[in-house]
DNA sequence: TAAAAACCCTGTAGCAACTCCAGAGTCAAG
DNA sequence: CTTGACTCTGGAGTTGCTACAGGGTTTTTA
């Protein structure tokens, strides 16, 4: 099977398999003669796999843990369970953020009327207020982490991938 | 005043207010003979504003909205409260998610009981099942979008910025 | 006054997990 | 034999920074 075929079944961008197997997730496939890559069921299997992990938001490194629990078969299987609850801690953990911060936002929110002139417009008043002492350097890494740390990610995707051009 | 000093009034790396001024969400610098750059009281009232906004995770996009919005006074707000609207929609959604990806977890940690050897470890059973037949190429949208759009945002930081080296 | 420390500059590369594109080759159908 | 669908590689772009390297400048200390 080509890379097409294992792409529709298994609902994931060809150039998303490459991508995989550059990274090591997916073993290298063979060839054929015109340098076509060809997949068996072991790799759609694998690949599936993959997509059910990062359907639920794993990372790489979660997944390639996995995997390798998957490839020896004898090992017992604790760190799997350590690795999942981990995982279950990093969300509810990311939803409390999230939940503090749609209150924040919910009370900036009524702080302004429709209607008015940006100039008395109470959310822009309120953000800025303080100036001189934002983020308090001491009672900082309260609310919202993703300064203070690896600072990616974001509430929502936002930007489609413009598909359909 | 220096960028350093800037630095710590508003709790803001220096690289990250260069970075700003790349970006355009803060003004060029004046510069000092030695071509530091210098700022003043406005200087710190945008940065502590642009933060501020930023530790509400909104997108440089929507601080330039808001940012423009607070240099045009006379402009009525009505745009200001939209934007609002659907940045709070957005947190909202992404916390939706996030609940029922939590739940999901939590069916699959409950597959598993400790100790068990990896071949028979419910969990990556449950990961490895229906092959044939993932994120289903109709319904899919649903719980998870990060695979369809920009696909960036994860659960949590995790990665820390190293920042005591 | 000179050396050392602390600060600042530019430019580039890296992160996560892809996505998109250009430019070229391969293959099946008409 | 051409058209079109598919595939290949390699590289750049996404977001919001962070982390150097390899310099220059200012301030502090001896």
């Amino acid at each position: 099977m080509k890379i097409g075929q294992l792409a529709q079944q298994t609902g994931t961008p060809v150039d998303t398999i490459r991508y995989y197997e550059r990274e090591g997730l997916l073993p290298r496939a063979a060839r054929t003669e015109g340098n076509y890559r060809i997949y068996d069921a072991m790799h759609l299997e694998r690949l599936a796999f993959i997509r059910r992990c990062r359907s639920l938001d794993m990372t790489q490194d979660e997944i390639r843990v996995l995997l390798r629990f998957r490839d020896t078969p004898s090992e017992s299987c604790e760190d799997v369970n350590a690795l999942l609850d981990a995982h279950i801690g990093h969300v509810a953990e990311r939803i409390r953020e999230l939940q503090q911060l749609e209150t924040q936002l919910q009370v900036l929110r009524a702080c302004c009327k429709e209607g008015r002139q940006a100039v008395a417009c109470g959310i822009l008043n309120e953000l800025s207020q303080g100036a001189t002492e934002v983020s308090t350097p001491s009672a900082s890494e309260s609310h919202l982490s993703a300064t203070h740390a690896g600072g990616r990610q974001h509430v929502t995707p936002r930007k489609q991938a413009t598909r359909d051009s």
